[in-house]
DNA sequence: ACTCTATTGATAACGAATCTCATTACCGCT
DNA sequence: AGCGGTAATGAGATTCGTTATCAATAGAGT
């Protein structure tokens, strides 16, 4: 049975308040810088179920793994800055189908995708 | 000056070699039951040498970084078997476009984009 | 309240990747 | 062909992100 911990909810809050995407131990140190006495592998565990369950994204950059709560049952693409983090949700129809004929063409099946645009939002753009 | 060695051939040899996108420490291993008294670090450097000049792409999976050689001065995406790594290149001019657009819309500058499909490959299906 | 057990958290363990630095060997030059 | 400087190598140590361990804690149904 799963339950419900006042960490899980710190996680879930800290998350959404957070621009972009965030890394784990960034997040670990917000709250631990919050207040909050919650430890690093809860971090990694509350991160790992919100993924899992769709309630927010990841990526992985430089081998490490970040999250950005997301709108969940809506598939998308982000939009990041590389500079400060900041993401905007892309809906690209054509591509998931693009996608999803470029595997059929081949006889691959399962087709999974990851599609990601990184750039400099107009604020770092101008510094 | 950059300098040829043996040891820098081996390792294109070896990704030309082989079908799909390999670990770095993968490779190292096939170089040594090969025979080759190759170092790891020598390894990690060939392989980021050749992704610096284009000559081979790269992409993170799990945490660590896969590699693969691939045809110069032409960019192109893949499709992947999560299986067993094979992969084919894949030419997309109207998701280049996309990606570029995209980002133009949102005034973010200097667009990079990172796109992969993955799968199973016909052979890896039918098991 | 009481129990059961999922969850937590400090720390150890792990693994990929990088750094260190003494040794090696490539390559232009004579 | 021989020499010299110097880029490159490699074994091991180190860093850093992430996961496993396990005793202690605290949800939630009764």
């Amino acid at each position: 049975m799963k339950r419900n911990t006042w960490q899980r909810e710190a996680v879930r809050d800290a998350l959404t308040e957070s621009e972009g995407f965030v890394s784990a131990q960034a997040l670990h140190t917000a709250l631990r810088d919050a207040g909050s006495a919650i430890g690093l592998a809860t971090v990694y565990r509350a991160l790992a179920d919100l993924a899992g369950t769709g309630d927010a994204d990841s990526l992985q950059q430089d081998g490490e793994s970040l999250f950005r709560a997301c709108t969940p049952d809506s598939h998308h693409h982000h939009l990041i800055c590389r500079n400060c983090g900041t993401t905007v949700e892309i809906k690209a129809d054509a591509v998931e189908e693009w996608a999803k004929n470029v595997a059929a063409e081949h006889g691959f099946t399962e087709p999974h995708h990851i599609v990601d645009v990184f750039g400099l939002c107009p604020a770092c753009s101008s510094t």
